[in-house]
DNA sequence: TTATGTTATCGTAATATTGCAATATAACAA
DNA sequence: TTGTTATATTGCAATATTACGATAACATAA
C-alpha cells in the first residue's frame, strides 16, 4: 500500500478505515456472510465453502480478527468462528452519520 | 494486492467489498465526513483541509468516485464533490443482515 | 494571446496485499 | 510413542496501493 499516513487522522477515522478496509475483499464478505448464515463456524467449513486455499482462509480470517470483526473460540483442535456484532454495530452508527435530509443533496451538488 | 479471485464470488459480494475497499482508508473517511459536514465542496478545499498533497487528494476521490461513494459535479474550472447516499444506504443494507436476535451470538460462540 | 487557478494524469519509489506450497504447531486418538 | 486432524505461520511471486513531484488539460481573466 505504501506509506499510509495514518498518524495525521484521528484514532476513530483510522478504526472505521480498519473495519472497512477488512471488509474490502469479496472472500472476507463471503466469509461474513457465511458465518451469519451458519452462527458459527470453524475454518475447515469454510475451506469447503471457498474456492480458496487453507492458509488463504486462515490469513482472511486473521484479517478479519485484526479489525475485531470476528472472535474464535478454541474448541479442542479445531476453532469456532463467530461474528462480533460490535464492530458491525459501530461500523454502521458512522453511516449514520449520512442521514440526513432526505430530501437535500441525493441528486447534484453545487458549492452555491 | 495480488492476484483477486473476484471471479469467484457473486457480483454482490464484489460490489459490497469494493465499496468497503474504498472506505478502506482515513483519508478517504477524512473526505466523506468533510463532505458530509460541508454539505459539498471541491477538491481544494479538501487539499486545504487534509495533510496529504493534490495529486493524492485527487486520487482518493477517483477512488471514492469509482465506489460510487461520491459524485463530481463541474463548475466552471473547478469540480464540486458531494457524497451518493444511495452507495451509503446499499452498504447499510448489506450491515442490516447482521441483525438477528440480540439475545443470541454476543459474546460466545461454539458449533453445538 | 498570456497568465492564473483548478483538477487530473503520468511516472516512480516505497510498501502492502493476495494466494498458495511447504511447514510448523497443537489437540487428540490409537 | 505414532498418526491423524485442524489451524497457523513462513516464504515467496505476482500484483495493488499510497504518496508525491512533474506535468498536462482545462476554464477563465486580463
Amino acid at each position: 500500500m505504501g506509506i499510509s499516513k495514518t498518524a495525521y487522522f484521528s484514532d476513530r477515522q483510522n478504526k472505521i478505515a480498519n473495519i472497512a478496509k477488512a471488509l474490502g475483499h469479496p472472500a472476507r464478505i463471503a466469509i461474513m456472510e457465511h458465518l451469519i448464515k451458519v452462527d458459527a463456524c470453524i475454518c475447515g467449513d469454510l475451506v469447503d465453502e471457498l474456492p480458496l486455499a487453507q492458509p488463504t482462509i486462515s490469513q482472511h480470517l486473521k484479517e478479519l480478527k485484526q479489525a475485531n470483526l470476528i472472535k474464535g473460540n478454541i474448541e479442542g483442535s479445531s476453532v469456532c468462528y463467530c461474528i462480533h456484532k460490535d464492530t458491525l454495530v459501530f461500523l454502521k452508527e458512522f453511516l449514520n452519520q449520512f442521514n440526513g435530509d432526505p430530501k437535500q443533496n441525493i441528486f447534484s451538488c453545487s458549492k452555491s
